[in-house]
DNA sequence: GCCGTTTTCGGCCCGACTGTTTTCAGTCG
């Protein structure tokens, strides 16, 4: 069943194809409405059937003909006809890192080079040597980058990205003479993968900076660098941006470099319409600078509230900004509790006192502690010696409940690969608080989104909980499908993952994750004060 | 190909850095 992700594919391939023709605007024209559709939080087909596909940002008249054309058809034969007119292998010279389309063209048209292979027999036999603007440095780059084909940067997910972020960020303050120093970028958005780290700071000596930051240890090599911007590669591949700016531009470069890029093409021609220009120094009327030192400051000058750095993404929050409706987001004090809490897994030897020692130092109110589904038994609920935390307890299931939890206050489903979802109608509220959870194990991230979309129709039906971890995409939900979790009445329970008590910590991802989603307090199950749990659990749960 | 509180035509974000240059084009984010 061809999908919007296949939709999204072709129109980046044809976004391609176009730049390699030369074509100017089109291609982005193409990639803008391929991010759109991306993060559409609905289903294609119905905004196609309500005659709504020109409401989605960067769609016009041609694009969604080409939609609905693919709708019906399942394909686009635009771009099966521009396919017929550049070599494929085109596509693949362009993708070199630190080349492009008009590098892979100006090979095609002046030497006739239609792809990677005849690209390495072109340099082997010098045929390079003496083009204009191809000097022997290039040359090397272009041999370099030729080698390591495939073997190119992958995304990796916002956990690990974070782990490393914070030992540059500590190894910096602590060695190089900066004022502040933040992330910024898709890592600072919260993004569930992320491409390589930005890390912004200020300092008055920015050369010394460098130095000290291309000296530490996980540091293999500086691809770049100038007065206000380094680049390294580190030892495990991942891409290092690090950028000095004078404390005055602090704000709007760290506005500019957190993005996304449509959130700040909007800002910009926001600006423009206003008579100012943004940029990474500030913001400026004329020569005159009007903001830069905070970000308030920056979307002050534009006449917006600030908005929270996880939604800028231009998928909305401008306007909501504008019209005073942006959403108050949960935050991580918000979060009164984990409601899915493994003593056997939780990787040191304290079980439950351990768990009860670290929830208190987290400033958590109870624990939802979740033993596996044993037939007919009725699992021995822990209780910890002192008050706090209050202690709820959780059955783990990998079947849709058809009754309330025995002995215990709410379950927590685990689908098993294949599991379908249920009708609507179904169990309904009778079987008890439900809380689903690593709904997303088992699909590979960016498969095939509409798969899950079925769930949402359960939560229309009966109060049901989706559960965001720090390990989205592996275990946990994509912020894309929690927006529509949320849109669609459903709860949302944040939390580490299965991790040791000692990352519990990490449950802050799962709130930025949250945040992407829009999602504010009230939708947050485990946001809820431990009364209010206990008593709507109460109401329902099997035991008196 | 999209888009519009100066526009339905004529724009399309903006700056850093590199390599090849002598004033700039390409790539990147």
């Amino acid at each position: 069943m061809p999908g919007t992700t296949e939709l999204v594919a072709i129109f980046r391939e044809i976004g391609d194809l176009l730049d390699l023709q030369g074509v100017r605007f089109k291609p982005e024209a193409y990639r803008r409405a391929a991010r759109s559709l991306e993060a559409l939080t609905e289903d294609l087909a119905g905004v196609a059937a309500r005659g709504e596909l020109r409401a989605i940002p960067g769609v016009g008249e041609a694009l969604a003909e080409k939609i609905e054309e693919y709708l019906r058809t399942g394909a686009v034969p635009f771009l099966d006809r521009i396919r017929s007119e550049v070599p494929p292998g085109l596509l693949e010279i362009m993708r070199l890192p630190g080349f492009g389309p008009k590098t892979a063209r100006r090979l095609w048209v002046e030497l006739g080079i239609e792809g990677p292979g005849e690209l390495a027999a072109a340099l082997a036999a010098h045929r390079l040597d003496g083009l204009a603007g191809f000097g022997p440095r290039k040359i090397a780059l272009l041999s370099a980058a030729l080698a390591q084909v495939g073997g190119g940067p992958k995304r990796r997910p916002l956990v690990d990205a974070w782990r490393v972020a914070e030992g540059l960020l500590a190894a910096i303050r602590t060695g190089a003479p900066v004022d502040r120093v933040e992330v910024a970028g898709s890592l600072r958005r919260r993004r569930e993968t992320v491409g390589d780290l930005d890390i912004l700071a200020t300092s008055t000596r920015p050369e010394r900076v460098f130095e000290v930051f291309s000296a530490l240890p996980e540091v293999r090599t500086v691809r770049m660098r100038g007065p206000t911007k380094e680049t390294v590669e580190l030892s495990d591949g991942l891409q290092v941006d690090l950028r000095v700016v004078e404390p005055a531009a602090f704000g709007a470069a760290l506005q500019y470099f957190t993005g996304s890029k449509d959130h700040n093409v909007h800002l910009r021609s926001r600006a423009r319409d206003r008579g100012l220009k943004v940029n990474e120094y500030g913001v400026f009327r004329g020569e005159e600078r009007v903001a830069g030192a905070t970000e308030d400051d920056v979307y002050a000058a534009l006449g917006l509230p600030t908005i929270p750095a996880e939604i800028r993404e231009d998928h909305g929050e401008i306007e909501a900004a504008e019209a005073g409706r942006l959403p108050t987001l949960v935050d991580a004090p918000d979060v009164r509790g984990l409601l899915h809490v493994h003593l056997e897994r939780l990787g040191g030897t304290g079980g439950l006192p351990d768990a009860a020692r670290a929830a208190r130092r987290l400033g958590f109110e109870y624990l939802g502690v979740v033993v596996p589904e044993a037939d007919g038994e009725v699992p021995a609920l822990p209780r910890p010696s002192s008050g706090a935390p209050r202690i709820f307890l959780g059955i783990e299931t990998a079947r849709f409940p058809t009754g309330p939890p025995p002995g215990a206050d709410f379950w927590v489903l685990r689908p098993a690969a294949g599991l379908a979802v249920p009708p609507a109608s179904a169990p309904g509220d009778a079987a008890g608080p439900l809380l689903v959870a690593h709904l997303a194990a088992g699909v590979d991230s960016g498969a095939e989104p509409d798969r899950l979309r079925p769930w949402l129709a359960l939560a229309a039906a009966r109060p049901v909980a989706f559960e965001v971890t720090a390990g989205a995409g592996s275990e946990g939900l994509d912020s894309t499908f929690a927006r529509q979790a949320v849109e669609a009445g459903a709860q949302l329970a944040l939390g580490p993952g299965d991790v040791p008590v000692a990352a519990w910590e990490r449950y802050r991802l799962a709130v930025g994750l949250a945040r992407r989603a829009w999602a504010a307090p009230e939708t947050v199950l485990n946001a809820r004060p431990a009364e209010e749990l206990a008593r709507s659990w109460a109401a329902r749960r099997g035991r008196g």
